[in-house]
DNA sequence: TTAAATGCAAAGATTTTGCCAAATT
DNA sequence: AATTTGGCAAAATCTTTGCATTTAA
């Protein structure tokens, strides 16, 4: 809302974002909670919403609003791609550089303005090939917020 | 649920498909709701929404658990890839083919099993550059069920 | 002291479920 | 008659908001 003001570092935004930069997990807003509680046990599901939204807002971790009900969060603010496991929900970055051109391309097919794209692949990840867990299993690990 | 078994065709299943097959707008399991509304005033919105998941399974539809929040359907059940404005939060198809090696190529550089991927590109429609809507008109026309 | 941030709980929004009546084979 | 479906409302999920309190400049 306000990207004019410098907001203050406080405590809860620097743990936060500490913790969305140390994992490649791509967590959800309530992992998120579970995450820092650890460190900030009075700290509130509110105000981990509220914090995540602002951090994504000046582009210090990306928002996914992507594949699945729930959004995600990406402490790496950068264009990327993403693989989602079907099986487990799990996210890793895909090895897989920008397609630089295609904005410009879809900008002159269309009568849009292309702001930019959004590319996730579907697949069975190495663990669950192995191991293939149900979906009831799956949603209580993600329940657990231990994914 | 039960892939197997052939589901009869209601009028409701009947209603709710010719419905999603006569637009390309992509809505939302609530904007069903209105359409269909007209023709059968009684349906309920969990009616809607069991047939709308019940479609998607077996293919005669798609559903997009894509950008935003809300789920949307799209009667096309064909791979395609889809152009959303940042403004008005419609969507289009993408006039850009499949790119058919690329599942094939992730495969091969992660040890995942690629199953498929989403593309989506985010725009401004050219309605919204004339017309710039504000966030909560864009609300209220959701909620309306009036895209 | 003043403005902003947090915690807590309540409210919202969207989607899913349970259950009984109604419809279909 | 046995199943399946539909309607309604309640439940479940996830997210946002209101407000009193705390914190910090």
């Amino acid at each position: 809302m306000d990207l004019e003001k410098k907001p203050r570092m406080t405590p809860q935004r620097k743990v936060i974002l500490e913790a969305l930069r140390q994992v490649n997990t791509h967590p959800s807003a309530d992992e998120v909670y579970e995450m820092v509680r650890k460190r900030l046990p009075r700290i509130s599901l509110g105000t981990v919403y509220r914090i995540l939204e602002m951090l994504s807002e000046r582009g210090e971790i990306r928002k996914m609003e992507f594949g699945g009900t729930l959004k995600r969060f990406d402490g790496n603010p950068t264009e990327h791609y993403h693989i989602r496991c079907v099986c487990c929900d799990s996210i890793i970055d895909a090895p897989l550089s920008l397609m630089a051109t295609i904005d410009r391309e879809m900008d002159g097919a269309t009568g849009y303005h292309i702001l930019g794209h959004h590319l996730e692949f579907i697949g069975l990840c190495p663990d669950c090939m192995d191991n293939p867990i149900s979906p009831d299993l799956r949603r209580m690990r993600r329940t657990s917020g231990s994914l």
